[in-house]
DNA sequence: TATGAATGAGATTTCATTCAT
DNA sequence: GATGAATGAAATCTCATTCAT
């Protein structure tokens, strides 16, 4: 690579990240190319010159905050732990992404769900592939948890749903602390919700 | 005196159907005042006859939805069951309420979601109040949930974060049936989710 | 004339008052055809059983207010009088004529000014003859003045200019009222008016 | 770093004195954005770039016209001269202003007026303050009036009311010419009402 | 005759993208 | 390489007029 491209590659990451701030504030769809410029501050049509469209950022945004997510992930699996205490790390790492790269960022989230769903038939045909991206992590879930249920620690449950449950849970929790912050607890949760997942509303006899 | 015989509330009822079809369909920020005419049968011009804006029609729609499922709901509650009962009733209202307009409802979830979030700082105000929503539905919830601890059915747990948690998992596994239908069953979720909660993952001597 | 005939022109008329009274106070411009619907206390269809179009119903009420000033004009100038009463009495008509259907009424004459100048030269080749009007009054006027040339009483001045000065004051001193009432006092202007350009049209004794 | 090199404030200028031409042919109300973009050599969108709306450009065209004609009326004044040539001189600059921009920029005097009057009690709480403006004209007139009362060169008259009178005939015959230039020899008309108002004004020596 | 629901032409405005400099 | 002026497609909304009842 000459000296060229890293400074071509660099001015890129630059603008990147100065737009997963904005879109994280104003939300992807309200905006502008020229707002992306003036916080990156650079003219608009050097946006151009390192992005081909609007569509592109956005889509170049939204994996790099996912490599980052699922580096860290892989990371976490790696390391070789209890399940249980595997599957609360797990969650952590979800949880304290939110703050990332921005404030705002859990809103930026919802654009990144909404988007990744709502261009799936479009005639992009889709800019994002969020579906390959959960089942990557539903199987990381998975694999987890198997390893519980080998070593007898788990019940015999069906792991891959269990799995999707546990993700899902994390999701709807953030969109709930998105709506209203008072009404969710998220520093609490990473606890409380590993207990109601690992022992179960119900009362056990012993 | 009065030729024109017309009940506009039902021709508007019957517009408000056609727009969350085609809502559901395309996607709220996709669909134009003309794909909402076309697909009603009538004219661009129309549809102001009824609705005062655009926006109008989103919010209308949400609202009937959304009173649709809460409606529902509170029914359900009013029923005299078993906790465990009326929680698997509650989570398969949530779900079966996915094909209640079309096929494409779940999308539609998704704009609620993203369009409830995203206007909240807007400069509406926030066309909707989806704080509120999921305030109400936590609280019946926990309400279920309280009654089996009384009850000693159900272990001294925090209830109101039980109550946001399975809410939440009903919502993300929604999300991840969205972006990919053949990765979660919903139709055996109902089953398998309800039995996570109530009895967790870990093993139980007994 | 059948009394269907009778009763259709009656309607027309009523239809018409109540349009001046709309016309003057929203002006021509806002005024919509569901507002003079509204405030005649019929339907919007009916409008158009009575009249062409909606510029029919501006023209049409110009001239009723046209006419109706005329004929007042016309009845003055048949008094035998001095010139210089007649005069100010001719003066005095059109102030009066400002609250003759309604309080904005001078409003209206905004309207009627600008619709009958900007739509000289329109496609419609000139809905109004306002050129006409004023030729009209300004020959009474001139009439006037000739008389008193005649007699002795006046200076042998340009007549036909004086008129259109006079009338152009008087058109002048109601645009300044309107646009601000306090700034001319109208009561007080026909009287003081009058002594200006009388002791600039009389020939003075020496 | 920056390669266009194009004056905006110049530009922003040609455009208005484009759009004051289009107006004074067309009418404001009749011009419609697309006219002033073809007029101007530019595409519809471009005329956004220097104005922020519809309205703002007329404003300025208002503005621009107003500031043109004030400041010809003030430079006269200025001048050490006998109120009657005063008098005489400032009636001209308001004549002679007609063709200054178009010729048919008297049409735009019409539209200046209706606007003026007719946003006054619209939402926007008037675009324009003619009333301030006729405030402001009327005292310069009334100054030199004064002035010749204080020399014993005028009557004692009500030199407001003259002032204004004054001003209403200049306005009343700018319309009457207007509507049928033929009618009204704008030429000569400067001579022969100031010798009207004039004499009326003139103390006579007996 | 009276009505008002339905219509669509037409106007304003936004903004991603292009391209001359 | 960098820029921002220019563009026009596209979207919303208005309202005079029509016409079935």
């Amino acid at each position: 690579m000459s000296p060229k491209k890293v400074d071509k590659e660099k001015k890129k990451q630059a603008i990147l990240m100065s737009a997963i701030r904005v879109f994280a504030e104003k939300g992807v769809h309200n905006t502008k190319i020229a707002d992306l410029a003036l916080a990156a501050g650079i003219g608009k049509g050097t946006i151009y010159e390192y992005f081909r469209s609007r569509d592109e950022i956005f889509i170049e945004a939204f994996n790099f905050i996912l490599r980052d997510m699922e580096t860290r992930l892989k990371a976490e699996i790696a390391i070789p732990e209890e399940p249980e205490t595997k599957l609360k790390s797990m969650t952590n790492i979800v949880f304290s992404s939110l703050d990332q790269f921005s404030g705002d960022m859990a809103n930026l989230f919802i654009d990144i769900w909404h988007e990744g769903i709502r261009s799936k038939s479009g005639p992009g045909g889709g800019l994002i592939d969020l579906g390959q991206l959960y089942e990557d992590i539903r199987l990381e879930y998975k694999q987890v948890i198997d390893e519980g249920i080998q070593s007898g620690e788990f019940r015999k449950i069906d792991s891959r749903m269990a799995a999707s449950t546990i993700l899902a849970a994390v999701d709807g929790l953030i969109l709930q602390w998105i709506l209203n912050p008072e009404a969710v607890d998220l520093h609490s949760a990473n606890v409380k919700i590993m207990d109601l997942f690992l022992n179960g509303i119900k009362r056990h006899e012993e």
